[in-house]
RNA sequence: GCCCGGGUGGCGGAAUGGCAGACGCGGCGGAUUCAAAAUCCGCUGUCCGAAAGGGCGUGUGGGUUCGAAUCCCACCCCGGGCACCA
C-alpha cells in the first residue's frame, strides 16, 4: 500500500475540479440554487492563514451543498481598488494597477492551492474597467433618485491617508487604517443618503438570521430615539419672547422634564451663535469658537475633557416655554452640531451632562422627577413621578414618566411651539475620498451649467497610467491635465473633471448582486439573475465587517431595488450570515499591515491542504478567535494517515471476512448511521471543531473493530469507509477524492449525493442506567431500553454499592427510565 | 458608564437540567526496531490510599431543583462594541 503523498494527490484534484469545472454552475441550471459566498478579499499578495480560515468554512459548505442537490454558485472576486496599492506606489513608483494585477494571481492561487473551489469564469475585479463603469452608473442612477448629493460638512479628516472619511472608519477619533488622529474639516464632499433608510435597516434587521450581536451593533449604530423638537423663544431685552426673532430650536428626548429647564446650550458650530451672541460677549464666545475649531475629535472626548464641561455664555437668554422664565444661552462643546437641532434644553436635575455643567458654571438645578429616598445621586435618570411641573395650562405632577412625556408634547403641538421628532445618530454616508486608487466619481464642473454628470456612453471614467506619485501622497489626479481638462456634457465648454473617488466600501456594496450576472454589458445584472440567487443563502465574513460593509451593502441593496436596478422585492441582500472569528499570532490579529502573518505555502508543503484545513475546523468553534500557537498540524496530519490506512483498497492493516454478522458487525453498522446523522447535523450548525472529533471517534471505532481477532465483516467495513469518506469529503476534499476514487473505480465523491442516516439503523436496545444517591453517581447497570419503572428501581436498589450508601429506607426515588435512578437517602 | 460575549485539566476544547473533562495536543508506560523515526496499544482532573474505594472539583458567594458547568440573584475577572447622540 503506497504512503499518502498530499503533494502529489492535491494538486491532481485542484486541477481536475478547474478543467472539468466541477464548480461551475450555469443561471439556468435546474438545480434548487444557493448562493454561498466568502466576503471578497483585498489582493494583498499571498493568502495568510486568516485568509485561508475564513475560505475553508465557505468552501466546506460549497461542498456539501452541492453533495446535498442544489445548485450552488460560489464565486470568488477581489477587493482590489485601496490605500495599500497607492501606498506601495508612492513609495516604488510602480502604478497601483500594475502592482494589484501582480498581486490578485498570487492570492488566486493560495485559494486554488487549499483546495477552495469557485465559479472562477465570474471573478469580479473592484478595478475592473467593466465594473468600474457599473459601479459609476450605479452613483449615477442614485443622484438621479436624490440618493447622492454634494454638501459641505463637517467632515473626518486622516492627516495621514491624506482624504475624509466616512463616520464609520473613525474609530475613538482615530483612522481605522493609520491610526492618527482624525480632525474635523468643513468641506464640500459627496454623501449617499443612507438616513432615508434609517428606518427600514433598522426594522428589517428583526428578520435577518444574523449573529444578534451583529444586529445590536447596527441597532446601535442606527441609534433611533423618540422624543420633541420644539422652539425656546428668543428673549428681548426686556425679558419677554421677542416675537420678531425666530426661536431656538431644541431636542429632547425628555420633553417631561421641561419645567426643569434652567439653561439652553448650542453647538459652538451652531449657525445662529452670532445672532445668539450680545455685544459685550462677542469676544469671548469667538475664543471659545476657535478653541473648540482647534480640538481634534480625540482631545474633545477624552475623559478629562467630558468631565470639565467648559462652555460660555452668549449674553442672551431664551424664554422656557413651560415656565415663562428667561434663561441663559451657553456654547459648549458637550452638544454636538451632528445631532438633533445642533441645540439642547438643559435640564441639570435629570441629566448628568447638563448637572455636571450647571454645577461648573453656578447655574439653577430643578429636579423634575421625583427620585426615589434612598437616591444618592447627582443627576436622576430613573423613573418616578414628575413634580414641580406645572403652569396654569399644563400639569404633570404626578405623572410616571411616559404619560408625562405624552401629554408636555401634546401640549408643546397645541402651542403651536413644536411636535414630536424620532431622530437617529446614523448620519449620511461620505463616499468621497481624495485619493488615486478608487473608483472615480463620474461628474464634471462647467463654469456655466455647474455640476453635470458624465454621460453614460462615455463610462467607464478609468483612471490614467501616465501619473506620477509624489511623496506627499497627495492624488495625482489632481495634478493630470490630461485627467482633470475636459468639456460641459451640456455646453460643449471647456470645464473639469471630479478628482475625488469613492469609497472602496462602495464597491463591496454590490459586488454580490454582480456575480449573479457578472457577463452583462447593458446593465450592472439582469432582475431575473439577481432574483434567481439572491438574498445570499449563506455570506460568512469577519466580525469587523459587522457596521461598515454589512449596514452599506443593505443600503444599496433597498436603494437599487426602489431605483429599479434590482427588483423590487429584493430587501435584503443576505439572508443568512456568519461571522468567524480572527486568527491570531501572538496575541494579536494576523495580517498583513502587522507583519505577523503564516503562508499556508509552507505549510501545505509539510503537512498538506487538507491537514491544514481540518487543523482549522478542529482547533475552535468557528465563530471564536483562535491563537496560531492552538493549531494542531501535527494530530491532524496523523489521522489523515490513519484513514488513509483504514480506506485504501489496498490496505495492510486488516484481513476482511464473509462471517454472518455478528454483534460486532452489528454494532460498527450502529455507530455508521449515527456518524451520519451527528455529522450532518453539526455541519448545518457550523459545530466543525465537534464533527472532527466525530470522525476522530469513529475512526478509532474501525481500527478497533478492524484489528480484532475476528477481523472485520466485508460488507460492514466498507459501509463504514465509505460513509466516512462521503462525510469528510467537503472538510478534507483531496483525500476523500482519492481514496474514493481508488475505491469506486475512478468515481468522484464530490459529484455523490450526500449519506442519509436509517433510522431503522439508529434504534438501539440497550442503555447505560445510572444510579445516583443524592445526586451522586453510585452505579450503572446495562439495560434493555424499555426497561419499565418498577424494573429500574428494584435493580437499582439490588446495588451493594447502592446499599452501602443507603442508611434505613429512601425517602424518595426518581426513575427516568432507562437513563437514570436517583435515590434521596 | 451603558450594551454584548466569555471564565471548565498542563493546553485547545466537549457536555444547554441527568455519567463533568468527548476528541485532539502535550506527558507517561508498553509493543515493534540492532537503534531511531514512523506506526500500534494502554494510562493521564486533583487529593487520600498499596489496592478496593473514597473526598474534592466547571471564576466567587448565595438560591431554585431529587439532580446545576448548564436556570435565577449578587459580585470578581477577561475580551469586544458604543461612548457628552440630549
Amino acid at each position: 500500500m503506497p504512503r499518502y503523498e498530499p503533494n502529489k494527490v492535491e494538486p491532481r484534484w485542484q486541477d481536475l475540479w478547474a478543467n472539468e469545472g466541477t464548480y461551475e454552475i450555469d443561471n439556468d441550471d435546474p438545480r434548487d440554487p444557493r448562493y454561498v459566498l466568502s466576503m471578497y478579499p483585498y489582493p494583498s499578495g499571498p493568502a495568510h492563514i486568516g485568509h485561508v480560515r475564513n475560505y475553508t468554512f465557505g468552501d466546506l459548505l460549497v461542498r456539501y451543498h452541492t453533495m446535498n442537490g442544489y445548485g450552488v454558485l460560489s464565486p470568488i472576486g477581489f477587493d482590489s481598488f485601496g490605500l495599500p496599492a497607492e501606498n506601495a506606489a508612492i513609495k516604488s513608483g510602480e502604478h497601483p494597477r500594475e502592482f494589484t494585477d501582480a498581486r490578485i494571481p498570487e492570492l488566486a492561487a493560495s485559494l486554488r492551492r487549499i483546495g477552495a473551489v469557485y465559479d472562477t469564469r465570474r471573478t469580479i475585479k473592484s478595478h475592473d474597467p467593466e465594473y468600474i463603469k457599473w459601479t459609476q452608473w450605479i452613483f449615477l442612477r442614485f443622484w438621479e433618485a436624490g440618493l447622492a448629493y454634494r454638501a459641505e460638512a463637517p467632515v473626518n479628516w486622516c492627516p495621514g491617508c491624506k482624504t475624509v472619511l466616512a463616520n464609520e472608519q473613525v474609530v475613538n477619533g482615530l483612522c481605522e487604517r493609520s491610526d492618527d488622529p482624525v480632525e474635523k474639516r468643513n468641506m464640500e464632499q459627496w454623501f449617499y443618503k443612507i438616513t432615508d433608510y434609517a428606518q427600514e435597516l433598522l426594522d428589517d434587521l428583526d428578520a435577518l438570521e444574523w449573529p444578534d450581536r451583529v444586529k445590536i451593533m447596527q441597532r446601535n449604530w442606527i441609534g433611533r430615539s423618540e422624543g420633541a423638537e420644539f422652539g425656546l423663544p428668543i428673549a428681548g431685552p426686556d425679558g419677554k419672547a421677542d416675537p420678531e426673532a425666530e426661536p431656538l430650536m431644541v431636542y429632547t428626548t425628555r420633553p417631561d422634564t421641561g419645567f426643569g429647564m434652567t439653561f439652553a446650550v448650542v453647538s459652538p458650530e451652531h449657525p445662529r451663535v452670532e445672532e445668539l451672541t450680545s455685544d459685550d460677549n462677542k469676544k469671548i464666545v469667538r475664543a471659545f469658537q476657535a478653541e473648540v475649531k482647534d480640538k481634534s475629535d480625540i482631545d474633545r472626548m477624552s475623559t478629562s475633557a467630558a468631565l470639565d464641561k467648559r462652555g460660555v455664555a452668549t449674553g442672551r437668554n431664551v424664554i422656557n416655554p413651560f415656565t415663562g422664565q428667561a434663561i441663559p444661552i451657553f456654547l459648549a462643546d458637550y452638544v454636538l452640531i451632528t445631532y438633533g437641532t445642533g441645540a439642547i434644553m438643559a435640564v441639570p436635575g435629570q441629566d448628568q451632562r447638563d448637572w455636571d455643567f450647571a454645577k461648573t458654571h453656578g447655574l439653577d438645578i430643578i429636579r423634575t422627577v421625583q427620585p426615589p429616598d434612598d437616591f444618592g445621586g447627582e443627576a436622576f435618570t430613573g423613573a418616578g413621578p414628575a413634580i414641580n411641573s406645572s403652569n396654569g395650562e399644563l400639569n404633570l405632577d404626578g405623572m410616571e414618566v411616559a404619560e408625562a412625556k405624552a401629554t408636555a408634547i401634546d401640549w408643546l403641538t397645541q402651542q403651536n411651539l413644536g411636535n414630536r421628532k424620532i431622530n437617529f445618530r446614523l448620519r449620511d454616508w461620505l463616499l468621497s475620498r481624495q485619493r488615486f486608487w478608487g473608483c472615480p466619481i463620474p461628474v464634471v464642473y462647467c463654469d456655466a451649467c455647474g455640476l453635470r454628470p458624465v454621460p453614460e456612453s462615455e463610462l467607464p471614467i478609468v483612471a490614467p497610467d501616465d501619473v506620477e506619485f509624489l511623496p506627499g501622497g497627495d492624488s495625482p489626479l489632481t495634478r493630470h491635465a490630461g485627467f482633470l481638462n475636459t468639456t460641459c456634457p451640456d455646453c460643449g465648454e471647456p470645464a473639469r473633471r471630479e478628482t475625488d473617488t469613492m469609497d472602496t466600501f462602495v464597491d463591496s456594496s454590490w459586488y454580490f448582486l454582480r456575480f449573479t450576472d457578472p457577463w452583462n454589458t447593458d446593465a450592472p445584472f439582469s432582475h431575473e439573475d439577481a432574483s434567481h440567487f439572491l438574498p445570499v443563502d449563506q455570506y460568512i465574513g469577519g466580525i469587523e465587517h459587522a457596521i461598515l460593509h454589512l449596514l452599506y451593502a443593505r443600503f444599496f441593496t433597498k436603494a437599487l431595488a426602489d431605483t429599479g436596478v434590482a427588483p423590487k422585492e429584493l430587501r435584503e441582500p443576505m439572508k443568512r450570515l456568519f461571522t468567524q472569528g480572527m486568527v491570531r499570532m501572538g496575541g494579536v490579529k494576523m495580517s498583513k499591515s502587522k507583519g505577523n502573518t503564516v503562508a499556508p505555502e509552507a505549510i501545505v508543503e509539510a503537512n498538506g491542504a487538507d491537514a491544514l484545513r481540518l487543523a482549522i475546523l478542529q482547533v475552535k468553534p468557528p465563530a471564536e478567535d483562535v491563537d496560531w500557537e492552538d493549531f494542531q498540524l501535527d494530530g491532524c496530519e496523523r489521522f489523515l494517515h490513519r484513514v488513509w490506512r483504514l480506506a485504501h483498497p489496498n490496505t495492510d492493516l486488516f484481513q476482511t471476512h464473509k462471517a454472518d454478522p455478528t454483534d460486532a458487525d452489528r454494532a460498527i453498522e450502529v455507530a455508521t448511521h449515527v456518524l451520519i446523522d451527528r455529522v450532518t447535523n453539526e455541519y448545518e450548525r457550523w459545530a466543525y471543531n465537534t464533527a472532527v472529533a466525530g470522525f476522530m471517534e469513529f475512526t478509532n471505532v474501525l481500527y478497533r473493530y478492524v484489528q480484532s481477532d475476528a477481523g472485520a465483516n466485508k460488507k460492514t467495513i466498507d459501509e463504514a469507509v465509505d460513509a466516512l469518506l462521503l462525510l469528510l469529503a467537503p472538510a478534507v476534499p483531496h483525500l476523500a477524492a482519492e481514496l474514493w476514487s481508488l475505491r469506486h473505480d475512478g468515481d468522484h465523491i464530490h459529484l455523490r449525493p450526500w449519506p442519509t442516516a436509517d433510522p431503522a439503523k439508529l434504534v438501539v436496545d440497550t442503555a447505560t442506567m445510572i444510579v445516583q444517591v443524592n445526586g451522586k453517581l453510585r452505579d450503572r447497570f446495562e439495560v434493555p431500553t424499555e426497561i419499565s419503572a418498577q424494573d429500574a428501581k428494584a435493580l437499582a436498589l439490588s446495588s451493594a454499592k447502592v446499599q452501602a450508601q443507603l442508611d434505613g429506607e429512601p425517602r424518595k426515588i426518581i426513575v427516568r427510565q432507562p437513563n437514570i435512578v436517583n435515590i434521596v437517602a
